[in-house]
DNA sequence: AAATTTCACATACGCAGCGTATGTGCATTG
DNA sequence: CAATGCACATACGCTGCGTATGTGAAATTT
């Protein structure tokens, strides 16, 4: 058993993980420094470079977390819709959603592909909008969706519900203009839909 | 006449911008040091806080220059289209086209919203942003483009642009990309036509 | 046109922050 | 309980940004 060590190292990593959040997500990536963050976490840059191989590497490790809250809750908005279809729109509007909290959009939309390169090239192959593609694939296949290429439509429905995040969290009223951005994206989406013949 | 001097200040200028547009496509904003980058230009980095304030100055002159002749670019495509409607899907695969080249995806869709933050925020890209909203409202007006806001529009319509950008900007091989963007796009944009009936 | 001022840019300095090399104490193994 | 390994701390050097100060040529003044 070599549990005692590997439990407190999984401790450590953890705890550098929620300072870098905090971190990344309030100053930027570039701004942070690694003495403050890690001191933040009662810990030295020591642990860092350890654990995570440097800044990048604690970056890479902070991406990869959200990645995979931001695929839970968009699994969670699909799962209660009534269709396929439906589920798809539900998506993007999750998506809207979470790019609205600043952890997302400072980390995953602005820094995130600066340091790491663009999404759809991150090891774990942003299994967000991976999610996305399978969905449209599924629709495209049960000829609801036209035979469009399903990553190119997922980036661009993503990009759509980003862009309408993005002015939301911009706008005077958020509140507002939410509805108005809901509404456009559903009709955009709709594009995609199968022509009636 | 204070032109003697303004005039080789406006080449100075020209020189730095130059050789910051060739390093921070090649190495980035942040591998770039500042030292070899003046010296390219034949100069030091004291021409360079005197003409741009910092590293972060000039990166906003540099983005504005590709802006601006992105602008241009979209301009001329929309005016060579057939219709109002054609000029619209027009202007957005113009957008695509550039992201093929290294230049514009490194500083302007990975670098460029690290540095200064979210686009949609820039200067060229409000003026951008208005023209196609102005276009959008005409479409709806005239009857082609179904009742939804302009704006809202115009912001979906340019953020599916711009990812499809980044997805080719980031792909393997761009060039076989592209088609299939360009495809998704404009199916995509048929959601917003008005449904005959 | 000679003296004086201005200003665009160079030179020099200090400091922050990253990465690496080395040290140390606790947990594991026999 | 002695020996070993490993997670993390400590210490060092180097790069690179920003600023304070210097300088020579253009512009202005008389």
């Amino acid at each position: 058993m070599a549990t005692k060590r590997a439990q407190k190292m999984e401790e450590t990593r953890a705890k550098l993980i929620r300072a870098a959040r905090e971190a990344f997500a309030s100053k930027g990536y570039a701004a942070a420094s690694m003495d403050e963050l890690t001191a933040e976490a009662g810990l030295t840059r020591g642990a860092l470079y350890h654990n995570f191989g440097g800044k990048q590497g604690l970056m890479q490790a902070v991406v990869d977390q959200i990645d995979q809250e931001m695929v839970e809750r968009m699994l969670v908005a699909q799962a209660r819709a009534a269709s396929r279809w439906e589920g798809l729109l539900e998506e993007g509007v999750a998506y809207i959603e979470m790019a609205l909290e600043p952890e997302v959009q400072r980390i995953m939309l602005l820094d995130g592909p600066a340091v790491l390169g663009d999404p759809s090239q991150w090891p774990n192959q942003n299994a967000c909008l991976l999610r996305t593609t399978q969905t449209i694939q599924a629709l495209i296949d049960e000829g609801t969706v036209k035979a469009v290429d399903a990553e190119a439509a997922a980036r661009l429905i993503n990009g759509a519900a980003l862009n309408a995040a993005l002015w939301i969290a911009a706008a005077d009223e958020p509140r507002a203009v939410l509805p108005k951005a809901v509404e456009a994206f559903r009709q955009l989406a709709t594009g995609l839909l199968q022509t009636e013949g």
